[in-house]
RNA sequence: UGCCUGAUGGUGUAAUGGUAGCACAAGCGACUCUGACUCGCUUUGUCUAGGUUCGACUCCUAGUCGGGCAGCCA
């Protein structure tokens, strides 16, 4: 997989292409502007890659913003974890087109132009700098709000929440004008300017434009632009008690930037006409930003969705939004996906209008396509089963070769102990074997690989019948170097000294649904998957006792896994199985799957 | 019953009036000291009905089906 993917093309990025034909902006600056209130998914970073792939492309700047205008919901937690996420993301392959500010600085402070310009080169993007908030733009907000009021384009309405949605009307039915919607400019500013005082308790009143109750749009009938609510926030700390709504504060947030191309998904094509209301109402002297549109991910056993997300970290079903399992980019990359697998994922997945479901089969591809020539390979056995090679002496130990990476154009290589006893798959092995059968079987011949060719000569059991152990002896001829070496067996199988072995909890995860589209279903809850986490002490080879998490290996025949960051230690190895290799026996079995 | 939006193999996505292609998936085969990787081959598609045109996935008309919208969420 190539690091930097060519540039795709889709139609946002032909209408940016068209616009830049146009000399229409001298600079592309589009963002990504998450609310703080959960963590980054899969679904983000395709929004992520879409945004700082167009920056990139375009030699422009895409801002990280949090659209942070809602305190109830959002916490610093989200934002200090978006950040590092939306970082990791794009790490060597967008970094220096990610707009980040000085720490602390507001528009005002460094405008330069008549144009503010937060932009900071990548090498001044350190710990003194920070994304862009929405809520560093609240005293803005309130004058822009204050120039709607003058220019007798928004109003102070006294109706409850209940009373707004009936007069609001119905998609057939349509709204009636609010009793206050014909308050004076003056009243309207004094009210505005007291709401802001705190003079009123939460919902009494709230800001509205004025624009039609009639429009087939709902969005268009009046829609709030201001509530009350007496809470400090996150950012902005106690200064406020009224709090933008979305619609207004996004737009003029974007306006702000300088943000040329502002691009979210298809929900919000019945704002696109508020968000040019607002911006062509006002007196802004420069170009005006434009939103445009394209359908979200949607995977296959996969939630896409913030809040229902949430629900499975509230419910205890994982342990956390950085648990491997979860769709979440802390989760991805503690399970061990690379980045550049996710950006080749959203890559191929492409950007349209159309409302789809991904199969998540082409995102576990662009893992094993990833990992397959970057993961060094390793023995190790998930469920062991022990062999007595009857002709090595206890004690011997027959040194041979590994190769840590065929994929690789200049292979390296370290050493393995093959000695008396080993572990094999317990799968590996099979008393009555089903037809094609290339693996351990009575009687018959496997190579152990790197090592040499053993034959099965007794199977031992207890009294109970258990099997304890495989008695069979190896023949060392064909070994690598050996005469025999390129002697043919139809199996090749992986194995681990039982001398040399360590021990590691091995942590085998499956999808977190059993139902395709769990997000489709009356109750998400109801099909979690039961069996998605299995935890197996497995017998790992020695080299694997200085893996560190940012490393991910293959387990040979078995997957790609990695050391959990947040348990894997010296005291206590525990692996993740990022994903398992291609199984095309696992489907012929009989009475398999 | 209003407004917005979409429809191409099993899935996702190209083709912007001129050979319906690519990826994933599936199947078969080759190779193999990973039943991996790699390589070769194969199956499967333009929502429907009209129209324009030498020629339509593309343009026009009418339908059908899907998605979104009535938070003081984003």
């Amino acid at each position: 997989m190539p690091a930097t993917p060519p540039a795709p093309s889709d139609f946002v990025r032909d209408i940016v292409a068209g616009h830049i034909a146009a000399k229409r902006y001298p600079k592309i600056v589009t963002r990504f502007p998450p609310e703080p209130n959960g963590y980054l998914h899969i679904g983000h970073a395709k929004s992520i890659c879409l945004n700082f792939g167009i920056a990139r492309e375009n030699a422009g700047q895409c801002n990280l913003r949090f659209d942070d205008t809602n305190p109830v919901k959002e916490d610093i937690e989200y934002v200090d974890s978006i950040t590092t996420d939306v970082r990791w993301l794009i790490a060597g392959w967008a970094d220096d087109v990610l707009g980040f500010k000085p720490k602390g600085a507001k528009p005002a402070a460094v405008t330069s132009n008549g144009r503010p310009d937060h932009f900071l080169a990548p090498a001044a993007v350190g710990a003194s700098a920070e994304p862009f908030f929405a809520s560093d733009y609240f005293a803005e907000l309130y004058a822009y709000a204050v120039q709607l009021i003058k220019k007798g384009k928004a109003y102070v309405c006294d109706l409850s929440a209940e009373d707004t949605e009936s007069y609001r009307g119905s998609p057939d039915q349509p709204g009636k004008d609010s009793p206050f919607r014909t308050r004076t400019v003056e009243e309207n500013l004094d009210l505005f300017a007291r709401m802001k005082a705190g003079e009123f308790p939460n919902g009494a009143r709230s800001l509205r434009a004025k624009i039609d109750m009639t429009a087939p749009n709902l969005w268009l009938r009046d829609p709030l632009l201001y509530r009350i609510r007496h809470v400090p926030h996150h950012h902005a700390g106690d200064a406020w008690c009224i709090y933008p709504l979305y619609d207004f504060a996004h737009c003029l947030s974007d306006y702000i930037e300088g943000i040329t191309h502002s691009i979210c998904t298809l929900e919000f094509v019945d704002h696109r006409p508020l968000y040019d209301w607002i911006l062509g109402s006002l007196d802004l002297p420069r170009a005006l930003p434009h939103q445009y549109e394209f359908a979200k991910l949607n995977l296959g056993y996969t939630l896409v969705s913030k809040r229902k997300l949430l629900q499975l970290v509230q419910k205890k079903v994982v342990t956390g939004w950085d648990d491997p399992r979860m769709p979440t980019l802390s989760g991805l990359r503690r399970r061990g996906i690379p980045a550049s697998a996710i950006r080749q994922f959203a890559y191929n997945i492409g950007v349209t209008k159309n409302d789809s479901v991904t199969d998540v089969a082409v995102f576990e591809h662009v893992i094993r396509e990833s990992l397959n020539v970057s993961a060094e390979r390793r023995l190790a056995v998930l469920k062991p089963i022990k062999i007595v090679l009857t002709n090595l002496a206890p004690g011997e130990v027959v040194a041979c070769t590994a190769t840590n990476n065929p994929q690789s154009e200049t292979p390296t290589t370290r050493g393995i102990g093959l000695t008396r006893e080993v572990f094999i798959e317990s799968e590996d092995f099979a008393e009555v074997p089903p037809p094609k059968y290339f693996r351990l079987k009575p009687g018959g011949e496997v190579r152990l690989k790197y090592a040499c060719i053993i034959k099965l000569d007794e199977i031992v059991k207890d009294a109970a019948g258990v099997i304890t152990e495989l008695r069979c002896t190896a023949d060392l001829t064909t070994r690598s170097g050996q005469p025999n070496s390129d002697r043919k067996v139809k199996g090749t199988i992986h194995w681990v000294s039982a001398d040399q072995a360590i021990d590691a909890e091995v942590r085998l995860y499956d999808r977190l649904f059993t139902a395709a589209e769990p997000a489709a279903t009356d109750d998400f809850l109801q099909h979690v998957n039961l069996q998605s986490l299995e935890v197996v002490t497995a017998k790992l080879e020695p080299a694997l006792a200085a893996a560190s998490p940012d490393e991910c290996f293959q387990f040979e025949r078995l997957g790609y896994f990695t050391p959990d960051a947040k348990e894997s230690g010296a005291g206590k190895l525990v692996f993740n199985r990022t994903i398992t290799l291609r199984d095309a026996w696992a489907g012929k079995i009989p009475g398999h799957k």
